[in-house]
DNA sequence: AGGTTTTAGTTGTTGCTTCAAGTAATCATC
DNA sequence: GATGATTACTTGAAGCAACAACTAAAACCT
């Protein structure tokens, strides 16, 4: 649109081209691969596990929505949809914060809990063989800090890893 | 589920877990950054530039429905909603293929030539600034290749990158 | 204390995606 | 050269996500 005004454009290499290329391919077959894996196997989709997944994390099995919504990077609107369905199948529970009236907690139960144990060795198969058995040693390595670098520009405050506030 | 039979979970490495945790945060975050980018400034979803974008290299600027399904790893029926929808905004136009009466080709109109020039400076910046600016030189060479063994796993056809078939 | 602002979450609408079913042209086989 | 199978797409219904508008509690600010 507003080409004008921009000094020239910079193209990328044929390098970076390929590069990208690959890269955007990968991020759109993974998600796909392990939304259908999830689905097939546990009857979750790739969000409602993440989110039963990062719940069971905790040592209390429960998280306050704004911080599952910061680290899924989920509006609290799409989340308060899928924590209201995953609630009405039983894997989990909401009960107001006892210290913020606005807040609530999303408590893992017991089913919720099983579902996890149960749909986890799975996925963590699936994740196996799609990226790390395709990867040679040094790879994982480079693999983490290239990913790390992105994160840099996409997410500054690493809010998705869970590190958002590491206090003075 | 069915958890009894395997033999024993392979749990990541700490390394592992690292480079996932930090590969996933990506695969969530690059597509929904291109989205909004674009939608910004071009009024178009990712995927739709991307169909466009890919009809446009081609020497005819048309291509069969079949082919860029494939290449961007739609179903045929997601592909026929959105190219519905850019027939409609006046991007392309279809046609039935000449060779054979069941294909259809899409081809750009000049409206559409002329998005794709329009959107593209701005896409490219984008995908320099939360990517290869973030890379030192030797990364985009490590990413190229981790990508290009990640799709070996995802895509063995390698159909994505349009390279499907070649001919015997 | 009172009023504004910010934060936390919910709800409803709109639109895109997926899924299932259907049509029609072509290929394959006998 | 008819019949069955496959391929290429279309269509309609259902579900999930994005967006906007709303409620309510807490924090902030004199």
């Amino acid at each position: 649109m507003a080409d004008f005004p921009t000094p020239e454009t910079r193209w990328l290499t044929d390098e970076e081209r390929t590069a990208w290329l690959r890269l955007i391919a990968v991020t759109m077959l993974l998600p796909s691969r392990l939304e259908s894996e999830l689905k097939r196997d546990a009857g979750l989709s790739h969000f409602e596990y993440y989110v039963l997944a990062m719940i069971s994390e905790t040592p209390e099995r429960s998280l306050l929505l704004t911080e599952v919504a910061a680290r899924t990077n989920s509006s609290l609107s799409r989340l308060s949809h899928v924590v209201g369905r995953l609630e009405g199948q039983g894997f989990l529970s909401r009960c107001t914060s006892p210290h913020d009236g606005r807040a609530s907690l999303a408590r893992l139960t017991e089913a919720g809990w099983a579902k996890v144990v149960a749909s986890a060795p799975g996925h963590v198969e699936e994740v196996r063989t799609v990226v790390f058995d395709s990867l040679e040693d040094g790879q994982v390595q480079q693999l983490s800090e290239i990913c790390a670098r992105l994160l840099g520009a996409l997410d500054p405050q690493h809010v998705l890893l869970g590190l958002g506030e590491r206090l003075p």
